[in-house]
RNA sequence: GGAGAGAUAUCGAAGUGGUCAUAACGGGGCUGACUCGAAAUCAGUUUGCGCUCACGCGCACGGGGGUUCGAAUCCCCCUCUCUCCGCCA
């Protein structure tokens, strides 16, 4: 959520930056303006009288006490009362209306972030060199089919399309990356947080997904008296709400978490024919970072953030390039995001790897997640995440990149210790 | 799955219709006194949210609704925790 004060103040303001985000808010604005001024007067109008009906509450007693009659003063309490009744009412309403328009804006980008969507992304650095084949390369569908790493039929089988198995080896190699991942981030001083995959409605709304995209998710069928869970798409869903409603101290933070879990997401019509094989799923394997920091300590926990993906990336001996989103490529919660994007030379391209943003106060305001400063002061906490690393698109890249004339693979010394081999044929 | 008990501030916990939410009482934290310093002792202090330029005012006793002039307290629904029994990897 954004700060209504700073919606009030600089409505104009709100509105152009928004719009950097494709979003036009102007009847968004108009009507959260509009509320907020029918809100306040009637909460003011309202909590005058509730002064009253306190007052006069603590006159009855006495005046009982005293053997005074009360019945005039109940007559004007069940006047109260009423009014108040209604005006409660009322304002409930008005909030309801309020929130649904304020939880609906997309956080603020950025200031430096072009406007516009993947046409505006910028290229920040490259590293290493794409490789270059003497003999026709094969894509990583047929890589991994024929080398029995994956089970795309089988997988079709279980669970239908979308869903893939990894077998042996292919096994092997992704849980080598996963350890990979772990183990270097734990050097970094992450702490590792394993969270359940089925989460209750709050995370959603804490972390920006809900209410808008709750159509993304699976739902869990549940009965009607009970608790509605979703699969959760990202582990971030859940480590952003690890600290909802609390209020930490300033020597809490940072903190800085992982977590591992598989990822399941509908992708409702973002099939594209280029995108075969394990590029996009509805299930894959994803390490999260996730940080917490005081407001002045984001922008270098985003930087440190961003620097950890790359390393892994490097490790891994990738040649990847590090692009600035611009403003409308970023998600609905985040303020700045940078991508970081590996070739996958049977798609021509580069393909994201890693996603690291930074949501600001946006989430925090939204799950109430705030520190209490030194001097006692109360704010929201600043929330940062990244992937670090999702596989579904490293191990074909990975296999595409690292294959030889005859069809076998050579394997990254940075998994040799995991997977025990150099190399699978 | 069955039966029962419970949810009050940083923690434990009292309060069962108004004059105890300026939330008793106890612990912890912080500040000060005493001390070379510490412990002990003594004194003070310590919830969050909203509205307001401000003085202040309002709200919150797990969450939601109801009864009442008035609810932590009575009624209904939900969530969560604990105990016992059953089942189970």
């Amino acid at each position: 959520m954004i700060d209504i004060k700073y919606i009030k103040e600089n409505p104009d303001e709100v509105i152009a930056r928004l719009a950097k985000k494709g979003k036009d808010a102007r009847e968004d604005i108009e009507n959260i303006l509009r509320l907020d001024g029918e809100r306040r007067a009637l909460i003011a109008e309202t909590e005058a009288m509730k002064a009253e009906q306190n007052k006069t509450n603590k006159l009855i007693p006495q005046y009982k006490k005293e053997g005074k009659d009360v019945s005039e003063l109940f007559v004007r309490m069940k006047e109260i009362s009423n009014t108040t009744k209604e005006n409660d009412a009322k304002l409930k309403a008005i909030d309801t209306e309020f929130k649904s328009w304020m939880l609906g804006l997309p956080n603020l980008p950025d200031e430096d972030l072009l406007a516009g969507g993947k046409e505006n992304n910028q290229p920040l650095r490259y590293y290493g060199e794409a490789r270059t084949f003497d003999f026709e390369p094969k894509n990583h569908v047929d890589l991994c089919t024929n080398l029995g790493l994956i089970d795309y039929e089988r997988g079709t089988k279980l669970s239908g399309s979308g869903f893939w198995i990894y077998r042996g080896m292919g096994a092997r190699l992704e849980w080598a990356l996963l350890n990979y991942f772990i183990d270097t981030h734990i050097g970094d001083g992450y702490e590792l947080v394993l969270v359940p995959h089925m989460l209750g409605y709050e995370c959603g709304l804490t972390a920006g997904q809900f209410p808008k995209f709750q159509d993304e998710v699976y739902w869990l069928e549940t009965a009607e008296d009970e608790r509605r869970r979703f699969m959760l798409p990202t582990a971030e869903t859940a480590l952003v709400s690890l600290h909802r409603d609390e209020i930490l101290t300033e020597a809490d933070l940072p903190r800085k978490y992982i977590s591992y879990t598989p990822c399941f997401r509908r992708e409702a019509g973002s099939y594209r024919a280029d995108e075969r094989g394990m590029v996009r799923g509805h299930q894959f394997n994803k390490v999260e970072m996730v940080q917490y920091t005081l407001p002045e300590q984001s922008d270098a926990a985003f930087e440190e953030l961003v620097g950890k993906a790359e390393a892994l990336v490097r490790g891994l001996g990738f040649h990847f390039r590090t692009v600035k989103l611009a403003a409308e490529d970023c998600s609905a919660s985040m303020a700045r995001t940078y991508d970081i994007e590996i070739n996958i030379p049977s798609m021509n391209g580069y393909k994201e790897v890693s996603s690291v943003s930074n949501a600001r106060d946006y989430q925090a305001r939204r799950g109430m997640m705030r520190v209490r400063r030194a001097d006692g002061r109360i704010e929201y906490m600043h929330t940062l995440n990244g992937s670090g690393l999702a596989t579904s698109r490293v191990l074909p890249a990975l296999v595409e990149q690292n294959q030889n004339a005859d069809g076998s693979i050579n394997v990254p010394e940075v998994l040799q210790k995991y997977i025990g081999t150099d190399i699978i044929k």
